[in-house]
DNA sequence: CGCCAGACCGACCGATCGGTCGGTCTAGAA
DNA sequence: TTCTAGACCGACCGATCGGTCGGTCTGGCG
C-alpha cells in the first residue's frame, strides 16, 4: 500500500527532525556535522539525504514546522477567545506548553534561524511576525476595552522576550515546576498588562 | 618604549574583538570562517595568529570581557546600594544600558557560549551565575525587609529573560527608544517584585 | 651602519565539511 | 518467478575549515 509506505517515510522524516533538533539545540547548527549527526541517528550518510535534500533543509523544516505551530495555536486562540484578557492568558499558557514539550526545537527556532540562507528565513520570520502580530492584537484590543494599559511596544516585546528565554531554564520533567512556571508567567502578564489607576487617584 | 608597544597590540586586539563580535552575532561563530573573518578586519590570516592563540580564544574573550563587565558592575551596585529597590533599578537599568552599548558582544555572550569547549564554557558560566546572584541576593533581601513579593526562582529567572532577550531589538541609535526602554522595564520590574497586599485585604 | 625583535605575510597543511553517486538489497507487484 | 521501485549504503568529491611556518619587512637601538 503506497499509504504504508509514505506514513513509514514520514515517520523517519520525524526521528531524524527530532533527533537533529536535540543536537543543534545544545552545540549549534553548524557545529554539528552530517558524519555525527548520522552517526547519532544510526543512519548513514547515504540514507540521510534519501529523506532530506541538505542539511539546510532539515533545519527550515524543524524552525518552520514549530513557528507554525505556535501560529496555528494563536489564530486558533484568536477565533476562539475574544475576551482579550482571557485569550491573553491562553497565549501565554500554550507558549508555555510547547516550550516544555518541545524545548530543543523552540531552542532551535530562536537561535539558529540565523543559519538559515536569507530567502529560507525569511519565511521563517515571517511566521514569526504572524505569530507576535497576533499577541499585539490582543493587547491593542484589551487597551481598547479598557481592560489593558495603553500598548507599549516596549511592553510588548519584554514581555515576549521573557517567555522566549524560558527554553534556557524551563524543566518539562517536574510536574510542579512547570505548574509553578505557569503561575508565574500568568501572575507577571496580568500585573504587566493591567490597566492601572492614574497614579494621582491612587495617591488621592 | 615597550609601554607604546603594548598599548598598540591591545588596541589592535580591541580591534579584532570589535570586528569578530559584530561578524559573529550576526551570522554565528562557527558560521564565519578565519578567511572572512581577516578579510572583513583587513588582516592577514598569520596576522591574526599574531594577535590571538586561536579562533576559539577569540570567543572566549569576547565572552569573558563582558560577563565580567556585568559581573563588575553589578558588585559595585551591591557595595554602593543598600537598599534592595534602588539596587534592583540600578541592576536593571545597567543591564540595559551595556546590552545598548554592546549589543553584538551580548548577542555573542547570550548566543554562543555554547560553542566553546567544555572548560572555557564552564568558566564564561561561572561569572555569569555569579551575575545573576547578585540579583537574586536582592530579590531575597527585599523580600525580608518587605518591600519585594516572597521569592520565586520562576518569578526571577522570567525577570532575567526579559532584560537578556531585548538584545534582539534594542535601539540604541534611537535616545528616544532607549529612553522608553528604560522605563518600560523599570515599571514591569517595580510591579513584578512589588510586595503585594494579600487578595483577601484588598478584596475586603 | 649592523643587528634584532616583532609585526605581518600568504602558501601550505591535514582534517573535515556538506553533498554525490554507482551500486546492493529487499518487499511487493505482476 | 521475475521485475521493479525505493530504502539504504559508504567510498569518494571538491571546497573549505582552523592552524602552521618559513620568510620578509621595518623601526629603533648600540
Amino acid at each position: 500500500m503506497v499509504n504504508r509506505k509514505t506514513e513509514e517515510l514520514a515517520a523517519n522524516r520525524d526521528r531524524i527532525l527530532a533527533g537533529a533538533a536535540a543536537l543543534f539545540a545544545h552545540r549549534g547548527f553548524h557545529a554539528v556535522g552530517m558524519s555525527e549527526l548520522c552517526a547519532a541517528l544510526s543512519l548513514s550518510r547515504g540514507a540521510f539525504y534519501h529523506y532530506f535534500p541538505s542539511k539546510e533543509d532539515l533545519l527550515e523544516e524543524i524552525c518552520r514546522r514549530y513557528m507554525a505551530k505556535l501560529l496555528q495555536q494563536a489564530k486558533l486562540a484568536k477565533a476562539e477567545v475574544s475576551d482579550p484578557v482571557l485569550r491573553l492568558r491562553r497565549l501565554g499558557a500554550e507558549l508555555i506548553d510547547v516550550i516544555g514539550v518541545h524545548r530543543d526545537e523552540l531552542a532551535v527556532c530562536f537561535r539558529e534561524t540565523l543559519s538559515l540562507s536569507d530567502d529560507r528565513r525569511q519565511g521563517v520570520l515571517a511566521l514569526h511576525a504572524s505569530y507576535e502580530r497576533i499577541w499585539k492584537e490582543t493587547l491593542i484590543e484589551g487597551e481598547k476595552t479598557g481592560v489593558f494599559a495603553p500598548y507599549s511596544r516596549f511592553r510588548f516585546k519584554a514581555l515576549l522576550g521573557m517567555y522566549y528565554y524560558s527554553y534556557l531554564w524551563i524543566d518539562p520533567a517536574s510536574p510542579s515546576a512547570m505548574h509553578q512556571t505557569h503561575e508565574a508567567f500568568e501572575s507577571i502578564l496580568s500585573t504587566v498588562t493591567a490597566a492601572r489607576p492614574d497614579v494621582s487617584m491612587t495617591a488621592r
